[in-house]
DNA sequence: CGATATTTTGAGATGAGTCAATAGCTGTGG
DNA sequence: CCACAGCTATTGACTCATCTCAAAATATCG
């Protein structure tokens, strides 16, 4: 269904943020606000887009941000070699473009990867506005040192870790953030494959699979990537946080060993 | 030296950019633009603040963004089990506290690790201006998505890759960042320890003295950390890129499998 | 010139990547 | 409705790079 209804008009009148289509966009308020009102001016909303169309390229002149309204979408860059490396991930409520503009030209690629709905936000529109209305660049200082810090958290998360502690440091977090989106934390629906998964967590293919099982099997989680339940995000949550001390007691218990922990309950 | 005169004058007027000290700052200018003009009535610069010191804590209230004018500067975490993690390092120019933004705290700590002139922006008084002098927000805003993109490139460079080249990434970075601020690309004086420096890049500290070893005998570089002398930064900057050119000649299986597979030892 | 921190070097264990082959899905078209 | 193709996920075997532990050597600082 198209919605423009003219140059700008764009977006119907719902309860829910019309330029976001959810509640936690950095861009959102409940009620009229000046800032949204104002941002409504010059957001274009077009047709929802399919998997595996681009809102950009990496190296297309920058013109403007997008927030992602539905759906999913994920940024990625493709190296020398030709290997794809996901960057992020980008859910309803997120804005999408943030790091193009200090340069002149997009520098990842920003592909669907489930049916989206996508707001645009020429940049060129949106600039003037942020003087004119001061909770609206708020709003944006606020939403890029969010970002900021969330990047500066999954390096910390990533790097020197074992594959399993990233792999509960990624779960933990997609969980919080659909949680966030007012969505089940435990009912995980995910739009990306195991490799996609890895990509962005710097894991093979083959581990992602193997650290499903291992967790399934540990109870922690049901399902397979796809549609996933969270059993024990608390386990989950002690192993992303490498709170895995061992219970004194017979240590070199083999089954201890493979727990890796021995955490049951939720973790403190 | 105390360069106070007053409640906020506070720095003397010197053809390099007063509010950071060097040239490639966000907020500087070569002649008396607006924005620097605004921005120092709220800047103010404190007496030199020395190894150990601390900008701020993870935790302590959000009050203002820090440029660092001279020296080196490291925001860290440390996590549950006690472990200091590298976030970042910072030079002349940059500015620190960014992601603190959107939150009401610091979520980092910053550590003085080369004394340091530091300036202080109290982000209230910042604020406003920001709508009023629009030059200074388009400022804010670059300087805000730069750190994001470079944010994103330095995960998609230690993501998934073997210590060789993080720590080749890890120095090219260093090299750049150097080589923005005026300084020599190749000469390096750097003020982290090896520990320091593996923490930043995921690696275990015997790792990167090893390292260094390794790219000494290949004649890549010289000296031993605080003071590194890149010989071949395009030897580097190639292994950094995964990009090791072949040592033409004997394409034999030796070259072959350097090239596809770990190192075996000898070179070019 | 001691005391502490940093760096170097070695030896060993192992986690996770790679390769390879199988199994399971999903959508398409006959 | 079934068969097929293509993609995604699973599983196993093997290898090796890097971490860990341990100890010596060197540098740094008061």
């Amino acid at each position: 269904m198209d919605t423009r209804q003219g140059r700008d008009a764009v977006v119907e009148f719902r309860p829910d943020c019309p330029l976001c289509g959810s509640s936690p966009c950095v861009f959102h308020c409940r009620d009229e606000c000046t800032e949204a009102r104002t941002l409504r001016r010059i957001v274009e909303v077009g047709r929802p887009m399919v998997r595996g169309q681009y809102l950009y390229h990496a190296g297309s002149p920058f013109a403007a941000l997008y927030t992602v309204r539905a759906g999913t979408v994920k940024t990625c860059a493709v190296t020398e070699d030709g290997e794809e490396r996901v960057i992020g991930f980008s859910f309803p409520g997120d804005i999408v473009g943030l790091d193009a503009i200090g340069g002149s030209t997009y520098l990842t690629d920003a592909c669907v990867l489930e049916t989206a709905s996508v707001g645009v936000i020429p940049f060129a529109r949106l600039q003037p506005l942020l003087s004119e209305v001061p909770a609206l660049q708020h709003r944006l200082l606020q939403a890029m040192s969010r970002q900021i810090a969330a990047e500066h958290e999954m390096r910390l998360a990533l790097l020197k870790r074992t594959a399993e502690e990233r792999f509960a440091v990624g779960l933990v977090s997609l969980s919080e953030r659909f949680a966030g989106r007012g969505l089940s934390p435990t009912a995980l629906r995910l739009a990306m494959s195991q490799a996609e998964l890895g990509s962005y967590l710097g894991l093979a293919p083959e581990t992602v699979s193997r650290l499903f099982r291992r967790f399934r099997e540990q109870g922690w989680l049901d399902g397979t990537g796809r549609e996933c339940e969270l059993l024990d995000i608390g386990a989950i949550r002690a192993v992303a946080r490498r709170q895995r001390r061992v219970p004194s007691g017979s240590s070199g218990d083999e089954a201890l060993r493979a727990v890796g922990a021995g955490r049951s309950g939720g973790g403190s």
